[in-house]
DNA sequence: ACAATGACTTAGGATGGTTGAT
DNA sequence: ATCAACCATCCTAAGTCATTGT
């Protein structure tokens, strides 16, 4: 395994980024009154009734009343003021604490109710523990915004004179706007892109666009166009990114942490939080997924005339470029982004939101998951309803019936319609057509066999063979009768039905649910069910591993295996017979020693017998560690661990699952992620359940 | 009803820095 | 010191789902 960052490093970084917060308080200080109210307990004036009132209770929620909108149905614990948990281990921080900066020891309510007053610097506080404190109700995610708006891409830069393009074999100069083009496509010419026909089809007629009126005269075909000293122009540019020195490297470095720290934050309420994009996409050519029937085509340079802000109204307006415009600047609280555009492939809005780490995008997810398990509590009765359903003279109410049990059992996504030749052929739950499943009554020893096979989501393929009640089977022959091949399997059916019927069932309650109910729950039941109590500390992590990989196949996380992947593992083959062959090795010294040691009797050979058998353990383990590092990984071949992990897993159950077991948490998470589940961090205990 | 829009979550691949082996 | 493997981060596409508009 390797080396994992101390825990304390994130309380580190979090305190690097506190004086920051108390510049841009005290910049915004004018806005005062309110805003210090907001920050401590004392908050807030949310205007809606005061039926939110902050639940100090504890463990079940379950009384949840909460009327829809904000409920709350989180359990709120008292606050507790426990230190980060950094505790204990100690010992091996290194790097991680370089800077840290004295902060000073605040309690965690920054909000300083005691004494606060505002001009004073703003303390030092410790992470600002959201999850402590009450939400907003109403749908307003804000009360104060301020923000530097988005980072444009830098402007393009003209190739040099040397680097041409020739079309026809004769050298051509273009004009920049279709030379700019041009590098797109000449960027990407290892790319299996540019040899599809649809790519080059839709660049072709998106580039001509961009040429003047002699330059479209004379390109008339793509097969003519040579853009290899574009190509080798950027990867010599790459080799020579590569090469630069460390000065040089630190330098760019330098100057991106700049613009992270003038651009990668603002200042929502009272905290500084981090903002997750800041950049504006770079033009380039469009790059669907799958089938796309738009891939290859221009999207184009977003200009600040393109722009909207969202910000407060008493705050510092971002400024656009000089000479420039923003679209519109706007003080919307009922939305959490802080820039959007309209992005011209297929007309749709991007948006520049936080970070996870937020308390924004933090709260959602933590009430996702408490959704998640208010349905644990009623699934059974869901699930005997269905079951009913199947039985329903109604055609709409059987369809619903079959989908609603595919999406619980298969965890289906809903499967929305989509507009046809806008975007890949992919489909999920409700769109299944009668092409995407096989029936077979009998299939591998097995009864009434159901076979899907289907391009979901980023057109990963579904794969799978399942039995199911006959009841299921019958119902599935039924929908398919009179159909062709291209109908819908569920044609009574859709997302938005669908939802409505889950929706009376259970407050909150939506298809994509059952997802994360069924991802959370099964590695909770794995966990329970893998980790053997004598296993050593890296056995347990692949049981984890194992735990979660049972989820990614459930949910279909796919990956493409690794393009080094059996060269890795070869190499790790290696590392195993090696260790093999220094096992035996030992082991025939050890006799040796023994043999020596009877002849002897002295109390040095006797050692030397004793050193050998500890030289054993230890490469005894060591061997372990590489065949259970190599099971992980061969396991692992093509699947993602990662998707679920950020999306889908409850994140309180593998922190009370480390905490049981005397795993440390960075084994599980990674810097990021545990910045991201700090919430989950702090609040489980080894005894939570989802 | 239902289509379109808007906001927000979920997703895999590309990129580039770090690390550990040689 | 060099190099490849590894992995965190970035990137942005592709979903979900509620709301709005017709």
């Amino acid at each position: 395994m390797n080396e994992h960052p101390s825990v304390m490093r994130s309380l580190v970084v979090y305190k690097a980024g506190v004086e920051y917060i108390a510049k841009w308080t005290v910049k915004s200080t004018d806005g005062k009154v309110k805003r210090e109210k907001e920050n401590g307990f004392t908050i807030p004036v949310v205007k809606s009734e005061p039926e939110n009132v902050f639940y100090p209770s504890p463990k079940q929620e379950k009384s949840l009343k909460r009327e829809r909108e904000e409920n709350f149905e989180s359990e709120f614990k008292p606050k507790k003021i426990k230190i980060e948990n950094d505790k204990a281990k100690g010992k091996k921080r290194k790097q991680d604490d370089e800077d840290v900066k004295p902060k000073k020891t605040k309690n965690n309510k920054k909000g300083e109710v005691a004494d606060g007053k505002k001009k004073a610097k703003p303390e030092p506080e410790e992470k600002w523990k959201w999850w402590e404190e009450e939400r907003y109700t109403d749908g307003v995610k804000w009360r104060f915004l301020e923000h530097k708006g988005p980072v444009f891409a830098p402007p393009y830069e003209p190739l040099p004179g040397n680097i041409k393009f020739y079309y026809d074999g004769k050298h051509m100069k273009l004009s920049i706007a279709t030379e700019e083009v041009a590098t797109f496509f000449g960027k990407m010419l290892d790319h299996e892109y540019t040899t599809k026909e649809v790519f080059r089809k839709n660049f072709f007629k998106d580039w001509r666009k961009e040429m003047s009126s002699e330059e479209k005269a004379k390109i008339t075909d793509l097969k003519k166009c040579d853009f290899n000293e574009i190509n080798d122009h950027f990867k010599a540019q790459s080799e020579a990114r590569k090469a630069k020195t460390k000065e040089q490297k630190l330098k760019i470095k330098e100057e991106n942490e700049r613009l992270l720290q003038e651009y990668g934050f603002c200042l929502m309420d009272t905290h500084k939080e981090r903002i997750a994009n800041f950049r504006i996409e770079p033009p380039g050519l469009f790059r669907g997924r799958g089938d796309h029937p738009k891939m290859g085509m221009l999207k184009r340079r977003s200009r600040p005339e393109d722009i909207i802000i969202n910000c407060s109204k008493d705050s510092k307006h971002p400024k656009p470029p000089p000479g420039t415009k923003w679209k519109e600047v706007r003080h919307d609280n009922k939305v959490t982004w802080l820039v959007s555009w309209t992005e011209n492939i297929q007309g749709s809005i991007k948006y520049i939101m936080l970070n996870p780490s937020s308390r924004i995008k933090g709260e959602k997810d933590w009430q996702k998951y408490e959704t998640a398990r208010r349905l644990k509590k009623c699934v059974g009765r869901l699930r005997s309803q269905y079951h009913e359903d199947w039985k329903s003279k109604e055609m709409r109410i059987r369809q619903r019936a079959v989908a609603l049990y595919f999406i619980d059992k298969l965890a289906l996504r809903a499967g929305n319609e989509k507009e046809e030749g806008e975007t890949a052929d992919t489909v999920g739950c409700c769109s299944l057509r009668v092409e995407h499943i096989n029936l077979y009554p009998e299939k591998d020893g097995q009864e009434f066999v159901v076979e899907f096979d289907f391009l979901g989501k980023d057109s990963i393929r579904y794969y799978n063979k399942v039995p199911v009640e006959k009841r299921v089977f019958k119902n599935l022959q039924l929908f398919m009768e009179n159909k062709a091949a291209e109908d819908d399997l569920f044609d009574r059916l859709n997302t938005s039905i669908l939802n409505k019927h889950l929706q009376e069932l259970m407050d909150g309650l939506t298809a994509k649910v059952f997802r994360t109910y069924n991802a959370s729950i099964t590695l909770q039941q794995q966990l329970k069910e893998l980790t053997s109590p004598d296993d050593n500390i890296p056995a347990k992590i692949l049981s984890y591993n194992r735990a979660n990989r049972a989820v990614a196949i459930l949910c279909n996380h796919q990956r493409a295996a690794p393009k080094t992947f059996e060269k890795s593992m070869q190499n790790l083959q290696a590392k195993i017979d090696t260790k093999k062959d220094q096992l035996s090795d030992s082991r025939r010294e050890l006799k040796s020693a023994k043999a020596d040691a009877k002849v002897r009797r002295d109390e040095k050979s006797k050692k030397t017998v004793e050193t050998r058998k500890k030289a054993i353990t230890r490469i005894e383990e060591q061997l372990m560690n590489l065949e259970v590092q190599a099971t992980d990984r061969e396991e692992n071949k093509q699947i993602a661990l990662g998707t679920s992990k950020l999306n889908y897993l409850d994140p309180r159950i593998s922190v009370a699952w480390c905490k049981k077991w005397e795993i440390p948490v960075e084994k599980i998470y990674n810097k990021t992620q545990r910045e991201k589940f700090a919430w989950a961090l702090d609040m489980a205990e080894d005894d939570y359940e989802f």
